[in-house]
DNA sequence: TTTCATAATAGTAACTATTATCAACAAAGG
DNA sequence: CCTTTGTTGATAATAGTTACTATTATGAAA
């Protein structure tokens, strides 16, 4: 089975840049703000397009935030607890060794995102 | 602090029975269009304002299935793994104590989700 | 080089899920 | 009754993302 050919070209190249020079995760809106700083006429759908085509390749993650996509040039792993009464969403210290969770899932953990939801201590005092 | 009145009307009651006579979890549009089965008028708005409300009430559970809310009675607590290549989600068993999640991060958790990425067997052989 | 097939692009429209707005309605309490 | 206030349906608006299309750029083969 022969690959398709797929060209590295500025605009791929300019996106992978971005995401690699920064440490947060970025949304597709941020990194098109930046990519037009480099390439003025590049075009929102472009920026998705190789967003998504860089991690298909495994070359960045992808982690949805609420209803939005965010890209980073590292795995995400990460665990947050959402109040279902306030929104606000709190980081909660936690480990998983992505190696041992690989092996249990039987497949190559990239990222990893543990997602909680309940009632925040504040929000449970003042009940609904 | 007095908690504001509310009233429990048919369609919040219509909404709640549909979510609670469901196994699965159900997308907004699906509850809607079960909805109107009971209610003929009721409006999208309506069912979107009603569930979240049933969320914050904690009597149902939301989850985020990729751009896609969902809601199910069931509190959700499951492990997927989602291929960044194909987009399938598998998934996998995987199990944690509510409770002992719920002392270790000091707040009530009512779901839990954890989601990985990578990219999965099959995808891995055709590589890229 | 020149040619040729086709991947990728810019620009824009379309689409999907969700939220906001607002006049009309309905329930509960004086 | 009458007022207050939560709720509704209808619809517009928004946000994020994807699809479409004519055009351009790329790279391998000739």
């Amino acid at each position: 089975m022969k690959s398709k050919a797929s060209r590295w070209t500025k605009q791929l190249q300019a996106i992978m840049d971005i995401v690699y020079s920064n440490e947060f995760n970025l949304t597709a809106d941020e990194v098109y703000a930046e990519a037009r700083k480099k390439i003025a006429n590049i075009s929102l759908g472009t920026v998705y397009r190789n967003l998504n085509k860089l991690v298909q390749k495994g070359y960045i993650a992808s982690v949805q935030k609420g209803q939005v996509q965010t890209f980073s040039k590292h795995p995400f792993t990460n665990a947050h607890f959402e109040c279902v009464r306030c929104k606000r969403i709190l980081r909660v210290p936690f480990d998983f060794n992505t190696l041992e969770l690989s092996k249990k899932v039987g497949m190559n953990v990239a990222s990893w995102e543990l997602r909680m939801t309940g009632l925040c201590r504040e929000c449970e005092k003042n009940c609904i």
